[in-house]
Parts: structure tokens; sequence; C-alpha cells
DNA sequence: TTCAACAAATTGTCCAAGACAAATGATCCT
DNA sequence: AGGATCATTTGTCTTGGACAATTTGTTGAA
């Protein structure tokens, strides 16, 4: 029986590196070294994506590609212990005593104790604290145990169904805003940008500042936000990103954006995407956090006035 | 002044074709002919990307490029009014009038509108007859409606996000099941298959019955599939469909599956992908319709008494 | 030391033309 | 009508080269 490959095509699925990428790492830094299938296309061993995903999130975390690309694995894995706490923090690592109960659960397939685990912390600190302080952290470190391999595919797709029941969940039981209340937010990501969850959390705290939301969902093409945003009347359009998305593609995608958009109409960016912050484009305003998003609400409206 | 044109990057965000076909076009049926920019690089003029976004129109609808792609506009249009008419047929067409209300809704961008009626015919129908009744003939008539063109992208994901909420919410709303109620249904869709509201419609139905439903989202890997319903004890592994995924793709799959699932763990597949119900996979139950749900249900529980 | 300007290295994306398997359509034969 | 066989269509992958945009390193002046 042969080993489990996976195409190129596959493999720019699951790290975010595109094809063109892969194929210059390979002639320039001597990695990935793919094998060939009946076909003579590039088939990639599952230990190699692996050591790419590692490669994707240290970049994210600003290493450099000629760095660390010829690396060995257990160096790679030194510096994420390394760099990754410093860049994201006391926040996250201080916070992880209590979110490692969420992770256990999730180890253990214990759907109806995280569910019952969420609702409780819910309860306890009130919708907004709840998603920033527990749901985005948790997030984050769902993403650092899957990076690192300790979690299984099915076990982050079980933890996440179960975050986007709760905040369906929530947000169906909020109150519904006034008619005629202010400002009035479009919610959607990008094309091939399919994670959803920061969208909701987003759309969340929105909601708490009595913002009137209309989310398209996930992967709308810049025309179709542009329309929807005219057709709503949208004051707000509100993206969100993961690092799925090239920087490049981020970049260009927001310039076009807001140079369809009309004027009066602001765009906000938020999400994990480090593009965001670190090369802004002009006219739309890149969140750093989900605390931003109240001060903004409110921003928005003093000058409204 | 230069008129305004996308580079090759955009125009794959805009049109969702990737590089590679756009470049192949052009060569063959010579269209695509953007200009060149400064660095010789392609640059498309928007009326043409506008034509680019017809034709994909036309071949999700079963078109092939090498027919429609050298064609004028015009006859393109034409043909968006005219074939997909035939194709489709009096079914959905008939079902029509009680439906057209919650197009016209989508049409009107009327949200809150539709949110309403969606709420009013569940309470109405109850929620079963509310899901196979309304839903699910819903979800074919706007595809079809999308198809003419008669909806924009951005009215399909707004009627999209509606469904979802919905379901989310009766979800939500229903008791929980026995802690030893059976059977345990584990539901997924394969890697490449995004469209969840199949997956949430049958966990309706199914936590209907009693069952107790524990849904990973979509885009499973087959192995993860396994390991999750050992980890889960499952009983059944309920799948759902629509026709992304080649033919291929889902007998293979299908047969992966049940070849690495234990015996007793039963197998469904349902959905829209034809394939299913032509080249039927052995050990494999495929359901053509949501109505079966229910009674495949009671089937099992008298099988394992 | 600090800062600016310039040179060098790095890096992602684009290009061209060719190849080929999988999917689709056409044709012929029961 | 249904089924097998052959031809065409079509998307994706290949190689190797090129280049602009960014980052890094160096030099020289304040």
């Amino acid at each position: 029986m042969r080993p489990i490959t996976l195409s190129i095509a596959a493999v720019e699925r699951n790290t975010g590196l595109s094809k063109d990428t892969l194929r210059v790492w390979e002639r320039r830094y001597g990695f990935p070294t793919p094998g060939r299938d009946a076909l003579a296309e590039r088939a990639y061993p599952l230990d190699q994506v692996e050591k790419l995903r590692v490669i994707k999130r240290l970049m994210d975390a600003g290493h450099r590609p000629g760095r660390i690309v010829p690396q060995p694995l257990e160096e790679l894995l030194r510096l994420c212990e390394h760099s990754l706490g410093a860049t994201n923090g006391a926040g996250a690592v201080i916070a992880a005593p209590d979110l490692r109960l969420y992770i256990d659960l999730v180890r253990a397939h214990d759907v109806q104790g995280l569910r019952r685990q969420l609702l409780s912390a819910q309860l306890r600190l009130g919708l907004g604290r709840f998603v920033i302080e527990v749901l985005s952290p948790l997030n984050t470190l769902v993403g650092d145990t899957w990076m690192r391999g300790h979690l299984e595919i099915f076990e982050e797709h079980l933890y996440t169904e179960q975050i986007h029941a709760a905040l369906r969940n929530a947000l169906n039981g909020m109150p519904a805003p006034e008619a005629a209340s202010r400002p009035r937010v479009l919610l959607t990501t990008f094309p091939n940008e399919p994670h959803s969850i920061g969208l909701l959390m987003a759309e969340v705290l929105l909601a708490l500042e009595g913002c009137r939301c209309v989310s398209l969902g996930t992967q709308t093409p810049v025309w179709d936000i542009v329309l929807a945003a005219t057709a709503q009347r949208a004051d707000i359009v509100a993206l969100s990103f993961t690092s799925v998305l090239t920087p490049a593609t981020v970049t260009e995608g927001l310039a076009e954006l807001r140079d369809k958009l009309p004027r009066g109409v602001e765009v906000w960016a938020g999400g994990a995407a480090p593009v965001l912050h670190r090369r802004p484009t002009p006219g739309v305003r890149a969140l750093d956090s989900l605390t931003r998003i109240a001060a903004e609400a409110q921003r928005w409206r003093s000058e409204r006035v």
C-alpha cells in the first residue's frame, strides 16, 4: 500500500500557499520534495504538508521563508514555542489555564459537555465578554493546538460546529434593533475565505451595539458586495480575514472594494491576517481586535450626528 | 485617463475562473483578449469581465466553454433567458406559486420580511413539513432562478444566510434527546462539498425522530469521518451531496468510507447528486428524498430491537 | 551613536507553450 | 431505447525564465 499523498491543488487548499509559491520553494530552497505520481505530477506526503503548515504559521508571525523553509522540523517547532508565544503574547497564554478546559472537552469528544460549558460561560460573563474573552482566544488556541498536530481534523470540526451553534443561538436570542436604527452593517468575506466564525463574532458584537446587521455569509465576490451594500443602503461593510488568503489578494481586494463603494460607506476589516496592519489600505479601517468594534460603532454614531 | 482594467488575479477573484483557465481560453477560443499593462501583464477591461461572469453562469447551468466562449455577448444573454427554461422543466415551476413569494422577498432585499415569512410558515406547518414542503423545494427554486440569471449572487447569499439562521434556530429550540437515545447519527459532507443546508435539514428531521445527532459541519476527509464515528460510537453516518463533486469522487469516497467503517455502522447518502441513484454503492443507503429520513430512522429502530 | 540614502538580496507572481487524463459527445451495434 | 467504442473537449499540471516590490545590509554624513 502506498502512503497517502496530496496533489499540489490540495496542498494549496490545505496550506494557503499558492501553486506558484510551492513550486518556486522547491526550486530555491529544496523543500518541499514531493514525489511524483503515475502522471509525473507532484505528490506531497502528509508530513511535508504538516511542515508546510508550520512554516505558514511562522511566516504569519513575521519569519521569512528563506530562513525557515530549509530548517528541519524540530528547529521550526522550537521557533513555534518561542516566537508564537512572544507574538501572541501574554493575553492568550495567561488566559490559557481556563481555556484548556474547553480543549480537553474537545479532545474527550464530549459534545454535550462542551455545549454546557460554553453556555455557562456565556451566561456568567455576558455575551460581549464571552465572545471577546473566551471565544476569540479559544479560537486562536484551537488553531495553535491543531497546527502543532495535537488535534485531529474531526475534533477541530466538532469544536467549530459547536461554536457555530452557540453564536447562531446567541444572535437568534437578541432583540431586533429598531427599524430606523443605524449604522446598517453588511458582513461577509472575500471569495476563498470560508471561515465564518470571525464573521459571526463580529455580528454578535455589532448587534450588541444596536447596529442593524445583514450578513451575506462567506465568499462574496467584490462586485456583489458593492451591489449588496447599495441594495441594503449599508453604512458600513465589515470583512473578516484569516490568513488563508494571500496578502496580495487581501490588499488588492480591499483596494478594489474601497474604490467601487460610494465614499460615504465605511470599510472595516478585521481578523487574523497580519497584512491588514502591516500594509493598511487607504480608506479601510483595520480593526486589530474585536474589542475595537464597540468603540468604532460609537465613533460612527458620534460622527453622524 | 486609461479605462479601468483588472489584473489576472483580480479576474480570478471576480469570476471564479482560475488563472490557468483564463490563459488557456485566450489561447484556444480567442477570448478574453486582455490588453497589457506597463509590465506586459494581462489587463482585463471591465466589459470582458462582465462577459466572463455571464459565461460562468451558463457553464454552471451545463453549457460547455467551447460553444459559448466565442459567442458574442447578445447571443449569450439570449441563451440565458432561453435555454435554461427548457432544462429544468415543470416540476419546480408548478410548485412555484406559493414559493414565488419568498423569491420576491429576496429580490426585494427584504430580509426582515423573509425572516418573518419563514418563521410563520414554520409555525403554521410544523417543523417537519416546513423543511420538506417549503425549504427543500424552495432551495431548488432559488437554484434555478439563480442559474437563469434572475438572481444576483449576493441575493442568493442573502437567502442562504436566512435559511441557515432559521434552521439553526429550529435546532436550537428542540429538546435534547435522552442520553441513551438511539440511533446516534454523525452528519457531515466530503471535502470540496461546502453546502451545509442539506446537512442542517437532515439534522432537523433526524432530531425530530429523536435521534442523537452530532454534526461535523462540511468537508471532512474520509479518514476523519471514520475516526469521528468511532469516537462518537455512531450508529449511522449521514452524508449530504450536491452536484459540486464529480460522480467519481462521490462513488469512490462512499466505497472507501464503507470499507473503513465497522460493519455495524450504516451509511446514509442524500441530496441532489444524481449519481447516488444511478450507480448506488453497495452497503450505502441512498435516500432519494428528505421524506425517507423518518421512515429509515424507524426502520433502524425496529431492526435493533 | 543616529539617521538617511543607496546597493544587494529576497520573494511572490506572472508568462509561455506543451502535455495529458478525465469528462463529454458522437457513432455504431445490438 | 440501451450499451460499447472512438473522437473531441477541457481543466490542470508541467518547466524555466523573468521581473517588480519588498526587505536587508552597507555606507557616509550629521
